[in-house]
DNA sequence: TATTGTTATACTCTATAACTATA
DNA sequence: TATAGTTATAGAGTATAACAATA
């Protein structure tokens, strides 16, 4: 029936995303960021004070990974470390007025990132693909 | 709703695509191979003696990439490079009988690895997310 | 001139280990 | 002892340019 291997799934999965994000990553260039930098940026501004610890959680990347990325957003003075209140250890990344400007920006080339790459399928349809996909990563 | 950012399909299919090649590179451990070799070797066994530049153009693999790959798969005793009856710049790439013994048990892991990450989804769901996906691919 | 395979190279991403300061 | 952040490092993946042989 086709030509692609068993595994077929995951390795649509894989080639899918690595579209996305290369088409983030060019649609991001004039930022001078990176889809894992408005990955960390969108995250810290949604949940308001993560620890750097918590974001890699969050988004599934390397505590050492978090500390190149937000080093890179706080020199671009897109985000603040901010002391914890309780815990001299962790550091909370607070995103700046600057910061949030940004995010909007890019939130809305990042939107039109996914239409272009959904192109061949209906609203419906992405609506369902969303939730297939929100059910595998919850798993 | 969500606290991922907008962009928000494209983020979980890299982050589902990022598991399922991982999960298949640890699957595939046992015959020294990746996730990428497996693909280069279900390829060709389908299309029967593709050149490398077919193979690249078929899997989106850079050309220089397939050569590291067809190496890899070549000194495995996996796959033979031959001669091209017309044109002596391109190579075939030909699956021998130790490759396709190979690819048959890897094709089984690969098929589980799917399996386990869309524990999630029924069997009809499983088909329409391949479908969606197939329908991406191709656009 | 253009194309195939190849080599060299560089950059990003991912992952691990080890260190420091705190807890 | 354990944890947060950090640094260093190594491996995999991706991409580009340049070259030799051939078309």
């Amino acid at each position: 029936m086709s030509d692609l291997p068993s595994g077929e799934i995951g390795y649509l999965l894989a080639r899918a995303g690595g579209r996305a994000i290369r088409n983030l990553n060019r649609a991001l260039e004039p930022f001078g960021l990176r889809s894992r930098h408005y990955t960390v940026l969108a995250a810290s501004a949604a949940h308001g004070g993560l620890s750097q610890r918590e974001l890699g959680g969050v988004l599934g990347v390397d505590p050492s990974a978090v500390v190149a990325l937000v080093d890179d957003l706080e020199r671009a003075g897109l985000v603040r470390r901010e002391p914890h209140p309780d815990d001299r250890r962790t550091r909370l990344v607070a995103v700046t007025e600057q910061g949030a400007t940004t995010l909007a920006e890019a939130r809305e080339l990042a939107g039109q990132v996914d239409t272009e790459l959904l192109d061949a399928l209906t609203v419906a349809e992405r609506q369902t693909l969303e939730k297939l996909l929100r059910r595998i990563a919850a798993s």
